[in-house]
DNA sequence: CGACACCTTGAGTTAATTCAAACTAGGTGG
DNA sequence: CCACCTAGTTTGAATTAACTCAAGGTGTCG
């Protein structure tokens, strides 16, 4: 019902409708689905821009691959081929994902663009490491609500598709077994809201501040909250 | 022995001497003790590079602060402000640290810097993670060697100031105890050489890895080691 | 169907935490 | 100068959250 309002008018919540640049974007867009791998390190490629789910990186390191982040919808991942020539993370997807491209090459970007990236960059260094801290149940919220907030769209709930256990356990640095019995217990505090069982599972997050009031929080502007 | 060998034949190791520009730099930095206050979140301010020395910042969240990174030798901190006018982050020394201003506006930033600094950033998220990840002695060994390895300039053994124990916790995700226990431990094995008792401790690192090597291996070409 | 990848559950173990107390160095003020 | 205070560090004992190992359940795909 929340989503019924959203259709009917258009501009609540600050959701507006898509401009003909929007439209034009979404022709040229990619989908993968969960797990899918979406690049590779060592690729060479274009930047993309998350449009819509959530994208592991990790860093492939001699053989064993390393947690290097989590992107969400409004990143941009793979900027590293404006620099390099080459992707340096492995990305692969934590859910159905959209990505548009970005840009392919270093002088067609506006510097306003590459600093508005570059924000978008220390915000994910900050929220992965938020995925590393405080006890299973918090690191596993923590991510949830990462990858709630990028599909909010102006919705207070959304409903996300849970990850694989083991892209979990990677991710916040607990084991499969953990993360299970954990899972399980947030459900029964009636912490987590779960549809479906086993594998093709849904939770409903709450999706938390808005990205605009992080950003005004983060750098000691007062809003009128 | 080692420094004297770098003394005489300076482009050993990749060490070149001072430039003209570098000595117009060195002449404007600042240098900060162990545990002062660089600048804090929501100041006004300028972006800097550090010269010398360790980092700590943070995210000051509802009165708490939150852990969002370690910055060594280097490394640009502060370069929010060319976004947003202030500060993001809170930055105090980890040991003695040496800044030089990097830039004041956006506009006299040139695209290669920023993607420098881009890069700069994604390794400094993958470092930070590293911190968190594995047993307790395995995220201070990692944390004892990215502050040796932004002072080793070239040399492959650094001595660094042993940080606070309160700030090993807190960036490694450890209590204070821990921490404590497991320097002893690791002392008691021999893999920590170390001078001094109590405060003003400072321990021999293996600064691993030069930088340029670790940015060629991590977008996959194969270095010739 | 069988093979496989993924998830769950239990029992025992361990690394790290918590709580508590003592120790140390450095600074302050009488 | 000494007594005192404080922040930082060390150490011990008890506790616990998370891990390991092991087995069984469940869905998917060839």
């Amino acid at each position: 019902m929340d989503m019924h309002e959203t259709a009917v008018h258009p501009h609540a919540d600050g959701v507006r409708p898509l401009s003909l640049r929007a439209v034009a974007a979404l022709a040229s867009t990619e989908r993968f689905t969960r797990g899918r791998e979406i690049y590779c390190a060592g690729d060479e490629g274009v930047a993309w821009r998350v449009c819509l789910g959530a994208v592991r990186l990790d860093q492939q390191i001699e053989g064993e691959t390393r947690f290097a982040g989590v992107a969400v919808a409004g990143d941009i991942i793979g900027a590293e081929v404006l620099m390099f020539g080459r992707y340096t993370y492995t990305a692969r997807a934590l859910s159905e994902v959209t990505l548009e491209p970005w840009s392919s090459s270093m002088e067609e970007v506006a510097p306003g663009k590459l600093m508005h990236m570059l924000a978008g960059i220390e915000r994910r260094s900050v929220d992965s490491l938020a995925l590393r801290s405080g006890s299973a149940e918090r690191r596993i919220g923590q991510l949830l609500g990462l990858i709630g907030r990028g599909l909010a769209l102006g919705r207070s709930k959304v409903r996300v598709a849970l990850p694989a256990l083991r892209d979990i356990a990677e991710i916040t640095g607990l084991t499969i077994e953990t993360v299970s019995r954990t899972i399980k217990s947030l459900r029964g505090n009636g912490e987590l809201e779960m549809i479906g069982e086993r594998r093709a599972r849904e939770v409903w997050v709450e999706s938390g501040p808005a990205l605009a009031d992080d950003r005004a929080c983060a750098f000691g502007v007062k809003t009128d909250r």
